[in-house]
DNA sequence: AGCACGCCGACT
DNA sequence: GTCGGCGTGCTC
């Protein structure tokens, strides 16, 4: 009998068992108690449950792990209201997981980035003029008197729909406590709303988009049909510089809509996203939804739940967009697909565009990765027969390629602490006679990479990482690039005590302005630079200065490669094109072809020809005959062939271990063990340790080892079993980064 | 990721 | 004597 009420109890419990992933660095998901007697939350459900001490939201998965004994088991808290978590976002969380080795909580975190939008949302009280409200305005003013403020505020009331108090109070242009005693004399009502967030109106598939070139109108038939045709699919618009890939693509985007389905669209970064969202605006009437990092947290609750309610049709944003859960996902759009930004670095380490595919793929729909530089895992893809290629060959309109020309450095002289050649400072002379504008690209912000003291020799270097300081004139201050380490610039030699006796070394945006100051005294120089921009807003008032020739020359790093179209720009000058050839990165020709390709392509956008300057020491370099006969395809293959040869990215697997601890000894002894259980497989080549480029990040000394490997080798299994063989002491950590973009 | 538990230096 | 530093380990 006792036995019997033991067995069914257990049953019951057994019954209840739920397992809930929590959004943390635990290995898996933990087990709970569903709620008794009523039937247990389904999967995907938002629960709050106890952990420790504290209380935490999570997500009831599916799927068995290993069990706990039934009475250490917390009953859950709660089941949250919010629309559940649909299974396709499930299994991409777990296999975004398998595959970065990530902790798939870690994952689930990324989903969940705004914990406020899994509450329900806080009803919204709004006011209206009350009868005697009305009354009072319509009435003689001796009836009841009104100061000129109430006034104001029962006509914005009378005029307009039901708001909320500040809302009526900013139309009034005074202050929130004349609405609150307004409610008091009862002169206002104020109702609860239905939590419904108004909905903005959404992009309007059924406009007409603008006229399409014959070449644009059968690469978007093939777009679209990849659309109606459902199912997935990858498909590759490869299209040159200016031969209105987004209006083609919009096509299909259309078509999404028209089908009623979800669209998302992936960009490298937003902030060079306010021609892009104009453009989309004029071809749907009504701008997409946003999700970028620098929204705040009200901007990405209501994204989050509106993207959850499908009443987002279409969102635009960066590369945590991607786990967004969208309930009815019908095309995923990935921009500039070789942009290596869809690289995250850090967290979860993942490449955006890849994670795209997979989610595609899970989803069952369509994929659109567009490029006038595709990457080569792309185009192996095409070659391969994976992914379909759709071109689109030529230049809109009148619009010509630039005509490019290499500067060889060798063979110019150039003034120390100079950095344009003669063949350039002559271009940029006739670009100006012309009344037409120039470019002057260098990848290299601040003033001068290194600073050292002429007396002594003392450089200046940051305290927690290994690399120089640089320094950047306009705040006065020296930098570290890579931790944000920032300190004044001293008047002498902290080392030696010698006055003015500093000397900058090397070229950066702030030195060549003044180089360009100097030489051509009235030329209207704009600097375009991250950190000198406030945000989006200043970048694209200085894009709007520039096409409305506020500007002669534009002096900027990256950022001025992107999206921007200058119709009167048609010089461009590659101040240093070797820069991103150093170190021994596997990408390192590929992504210097692609910048300078970019570059190169904001010249002569509209009916004048452009001209690419390009100062280089290695002219010979595969990459910069490339770039001067403009032969990317013969580029790619040979960049192919030596990776082919080399067992490389995209023809085999590539692993990056980094040991990083709070001093040097830890930091050795964990790369040792590590080195002695290294795996010895066939197929697997182990490189390291080696000191990271970076030996020092933030005051952490790193060790870095290359994992190589066969295509057919399960890679993310070998590192496991390496990995469960060694055991990490004290400040030691090891992070693993999957198909690694950067080396240092 | 938090939060507690635990073991060694400067304070009322 | 205690307050508090943050290193290690667990959370169903």
């Amino acid at each position: 009998m006792a036995d019997d009420h033991a067995s069914s109890r257990e049953q019951e419990t057994a019954a209840r068992r739920i397992r809930v992933l929590l959004p943390l660095p635990l290995p898996e998901a933990l087990d709970y108690l569903g709620p008794e007697g009523s039937s247990p939350p389904e999967p995907g459900s938002f629960v709050n449950v106890p952990l420790g001490q504290r209380s935490l939201t999570g997500v009831v998965w599916d799927g068995a792990g290993e069990e706990l004994p039934a009475d250490r088991l917390k009953p859950i808290i709660e089941t949250l209201p919010t629309p559940r978590l649909q299974p396709e976002l499930r299994r991409f969380v777990e296999r975004v997981a398998a595959y970065t080795m990530a902790p798939p909580g870690a994952v689930l975190r990324m989903t969940m980035s705004v914990p406020e939008a899994l509450l329900s949302p806080r009803p919204r009280r709004l006011c209206s003029a009350s009868p005697i409200g009305m009354a009072a305005l319509d009435g003689p003013r001796t009836e009841t008197r009104l100061t000129p403020a109430r006034r104001r505020v029962l006509e914005v009331l009378c005029a307009g729909q039901p708001m909320p108090a500040a809302e009526a109070a900013r139309l009034a242009a005074c202050g929130t406590g004349v609405v609150r005693d307004l409610i008091t004399a009862k002169l206002v009502e104020e109702r609860f709303a239905s939590a419904e967030i108004p909905t903005s109106p959404s992009p309007d598939w059924r406009l007409c988009g603008p006229q399409l070139s014959p070449d644009q109108s059968i690469a978007a038939q093939r777009l679209v049909s990849s659309v109606e045709a459902t199912g997935f699919r990858v498909t590759v618009l490869d299209g040159v510089t200016g031969s209105g890939k987004t209006e083609t693509y919009f096509a299909a985007l259309a078509a999404a809509l028209a089908a009623g389905r979800q669209v998302l669209v992936l960009l490298p970064e937003i902030a060079l996203g306010a021609q892009w969202l104009e453009r989309f605006r004029q071809r749907f009437g009504a701008l997409p939804a946003q999700w970028h990092s620098d929204m705040t947290a009200a901007e990405r609750r209501d994204t989050w739940r509106a993207v959850a309610a499908g009443r987002a049709r279409v969102v635009v944003g960066a590369r945590s967009a991607l786990f967004l859960p969208f309930p009815e996902l019908g095309l995923v759009i990935v921009d500039e697909e070789h942009d290596p930004s869809y690289k995250q670095e850090d967290g979860v380490i993942y490449q955006a565009r890849d994670m795209a595919v997979l989610r595609a793929s899970l989803a069952g729909i369509p994929i659109i990765l567009v490029s006038a530089t595709p990457s080569l895992e792309t185009v192996v893809n095409v070659a391969r027969g994976r992914y379909q290629r759709v071109a689109l060959p030529r230049r809109h309109a009148a619009a010509e390629l630039p005509a490019v020309r290499l500067v060889d450095l060798r063979r110019e002289r150039i003034e120390r602490g100079r950095f344009l050649s003669p063949p350039l400072v002559a271009e940029l002379a006739a670009t100006f006679e012309a009344g037409e504008q120039a470019l002057l690209f260098l990848n290299r912000r601040g003033y001068a990479p290194l600073t050292l003291c002429r007396a002594c020799g003392h450089r200046f270097q940051c305290p927690s990482c290994t690399a120089w300081l640089v320094e950047h004139r306009f705040t006065g201050r020296l930098l570290c690039h890579h931790c944000g380490h920032a300190e004044a610039v001293p008047a002498c030699c902290p080392e030696c005590l010698a006055a003015g006796a500093l000397v900058p070394c090397g070229p950066g945006v702030e030195r060549l302005l003044e180089e360009v100051t100097e030489r051509f005294p009235a030329a209207r120089t704009a600097l375009m630079v991250s950190d000198l921009l406030s945000g989006p807003r200043a970048a694209a008032e200085l894009a709007q200065g520039m096409i409305e020739r506020r500007y002669d020359l534009l002096i900027g790093t990256q950022i001025v490669a992107k999206g921007h179209h200058f119709p009167m720009l048609t010089l461009v000058g590659v101040v240093d094109a070797d820069l991103g050839l150093a170190g021994g990165d596997l990408r390192a020709a590929e992504r210097t072809y692609q910048l300078l390709h970019q570059v190169g392509g904001r010249a002569g956008r509209a009916e004048h020809k452009g001209r690419v300057l390009i100062q280089t020491w290695m002219p010979d370099q595969p990459v910069m005959k490339a770039l001067a006969a403009g032969d990317r395809d013969r580029f790619l293959e040979a960049e192919a062939a030596a990776r082919r040869h080399a067992g490389l990215p995209p023809f085999g697997r590539l692993a990056a271990l980094i040991v990083s601890a709070g001093d040097a000894e830890t930091a050795d002894f964990t790369a040792r063990a590590l080195s002695r259980a290294a795996p010895q497989l066939p197929g697997v080549t182990v490189l390291g340790p080696a000191p990271a480029p970076l030996a020092v990040l933030r005051s952490r000394h790193r060790r870095r080892f290359l994992v190589k490997a066969g295509r057919d080798v399960r890679l993310q299994a070998v590192l496991r079993d390496w990995l469960s063989r060694i055991r990490t002491a004290g400040s030691a950590r090891i992070q693993i980064d999957i198909d690694p973009y950067s080396f240092l």
